[in-house]
DNA sequence: CATGAATGAGTGTTCATTCAT
DNA sequence: AATGAATGAACACTCATTCAT
């Protein structure tokens, strides 16, 4: 949890004054520690039954230094997912650059985003449960979708240019079709409390989206 | 979708003798508008934010009188989505039950499931973006995907019969994947505010159901 | 219940067109109704929580008709003592006018007093309970508690002019030491829930209020 | 019985270098002006008319701040009585531990008892009026009266040992005799607005208790 | 007369946000 | 920078009262 602070401390200020640098550590502690104890209040009670004091209470400072770090409980959730995001595609990224066939690189996306979200069930039941909204956070989660719909898009694309991906693809919808279900088998692990290994989806997953369920169809990428 | 107000308004101006039939109807009418009226303000502003007072304004009737048919807010969120399931579901398998092969009718059930969205864009709306948190409404909402899920397992292992479907699934998943798929291709017609037809989309994604995406595999239904 | 009811519809209109009669008589019966209706609800809600709805569903009106026999809540408490009052001091009346002594006097008006609160609990309840507030119903429950204290006095000054009591007594402090006395021992049965008998702390009420509870006072009456 | 008050009052401008001292002084100042500006207007108005709103007026502070220091609006009331409970039976009990025979400690509690409440008027409204109801603070009021009839059993005990008093009472009966007639006089204290001098009424109370208001019955203390 | 659906004023309570310390 | 007490706007919900039928 307080990895990744440490590690954006870093990249942020090198080296500076010892006050300052204590200062700044103190600031980027407090900071992530609200964002922290946001997402676990959001988790627990949802993010509007979630109050400010709450989330003070659970980051340990007082609810009037909420409002030194964010502008309001919106700022939070949007800032945290914010700051995810960025980690998150990062690793996407490397994850398919590292395969060599579309099918192998659609596994390996998957797989990844299958292991973030396990990795951070707080995380999962917020952006699942809390962020779908169409009123709040709406561009933000869009734009979210957006670039994963470009990988998606990437990938596919890539595949029918090797030949293992049908060319007859109405892509807009095979992106959908995609995310939506990778969306829902998280979804469905959320609500189930995490209790089964949610990466092992991957793979099964994987063969849906390439073959189908259909008979005859035979393996594309033997 | 709509029928049961627009008879209720139609026998409003009804001449009739007895008084309990007019005092029914206008109750039925009355508690017709109210049901409405909350859809349509959720629909713009989100269940958490919409007021009892704005939702007694779109009704046309005081903020108590709100009251007199529901017992609170979620209440009229919670009936509408009773009543709607019944109706919607019924048609689900009028739809099933026309149907001779397995991908005729998973292609009917999700027709039948996109003009359903497609007839009431504010209940879609609310559906898709407000029922979907783990805190409120779950209940009715994983009672009402579990029936779906029910009816594509149904259609699925008739197909496995058959010879149309694989029998190699894992079918919980496969539940999930065909749902989530929908579901998304719904959230974003939604999110694109109903520009398209979003029923057109019922074919291309049975054939992604069926076929995948992956290239040399046979049309199963040929 | 309905029985002094019926009393006072005979001795208000005798004869009449049987029209008129009827619904006088429907009249009578539907204000005797709701009196007791209110009473009942009083004793088991408390004067503040109890509702008008309530009211008039116990006693089997439309909550509107409450206001063609009543003024408003208060109204309907107000009407009852008002009532009960007069029925309960003719009462007191012929029981006092019925004994010789003062002691004799005093201990059946006291016997008539928890005769009439045993008799109807509910009315118990109310009166005790709910009417002693200040702010509510004070002017009638003050002059029936002056009536009280009047009767009281008149015994005292019998006694005393007879020779059975005592002639240095301060008198508006002895009429409240025997009312307040008497109103807590009814007060402690109505908390009990009339679990015994009421009428049987007459004599032993009477007696301490004419001897005492010290020594060495002989009986007075002897 | 205002001597809390007074003591926060006078420290509010006392100087102190402690922040945490005046910080506790001034929430023990704002929590005693909530307590006594509640047992104002609950006097004023009645505990049921009372709104929270006019309490907050009374105390100077916001509504909301209400509920930093109590529950809810009966909180206020039964906080209120919990406090002086205290203080009072510690007054009672040091009252009669300063008295020998049973006659004179019976007369110190009366005296302690009226002086209690002519010192607080608001205090006796509240509870003589407002406590008195079946349906709310009930178990409070009863644990009161309870403590209260025992003070009285013990007396009266000690002065049957003693000799001073009749061994031939109905205890309870007795006890509850004492307290309704006490009760009664400071009823008619504060209904009267208090126009005379309530303690003086002690004595001649007690005169009657012991002696009753029948003739030929000698002074058992003499 | 009787009804009971409808009204809408009124209130307790919550909680995001501010600001003096 | 940090605090957390105080604020008061906002809202759900109740219920006495009215009035068209």
């Amino acid at each position: 949890m307080t990895c990744k602070r440490a590690d954006n401390q870093d990249s942020k200020s090198c080296f500076s004054g010892e006050e300052g640098f204590i200062s700044r550590i103190d600031r980027q502690d407090k900071y992530q520690r609200i964002l922290r104890a946001g997402i676990t209040v959001f988790a627990k009670r949802g993010v509007f039954r979630a109050t400010i004091s709450e989330i003070a209470r659970e980051a340990g400072v007082a609810d009037g230094t909420i409002y030194l770090y964010f502008k309001n409980k919106d700022d939070i959730l949007f800032r945290f997912f914010e700051e995810r995001t960025e980690d998150i595609f990062a690793r996407f990224r490397a994850a398919i650059d590292g395969a060599d066939s579309a099918r192998d690189k659609l596994a390996r996306l998957i797989t990844c985003h299958l292991e973030a979200f396990q990795e951070d069930r707080e995380m999962a039941v917020v952006f699942q449960a809390e962020t779908r909204k169409i009123h709040a956070m709406a561009d933000q989660v869009n734009e979210i979708s957006a670039r994963y719909r470009e990988l998606i898009g990437e990938i596919i694309e890539e595949g029918q240019a090797q030949g293992g991906i049908r060319k007859d693809l109405y892509m807009a919808l095979v992106k959908r079709f995609i995310l939506g279900a990778v969306d829902e088998v998280i979804s469905t692990w959320v609500l189930a409390e995490g209790k089964y290994d949610l990466v092992s989806m991957a793979e099964p997953l994987v063969d849906l989206f390439i073959r189908g369920i259909g008979c005859f169809s035979s393996e594309p990428n033997a």
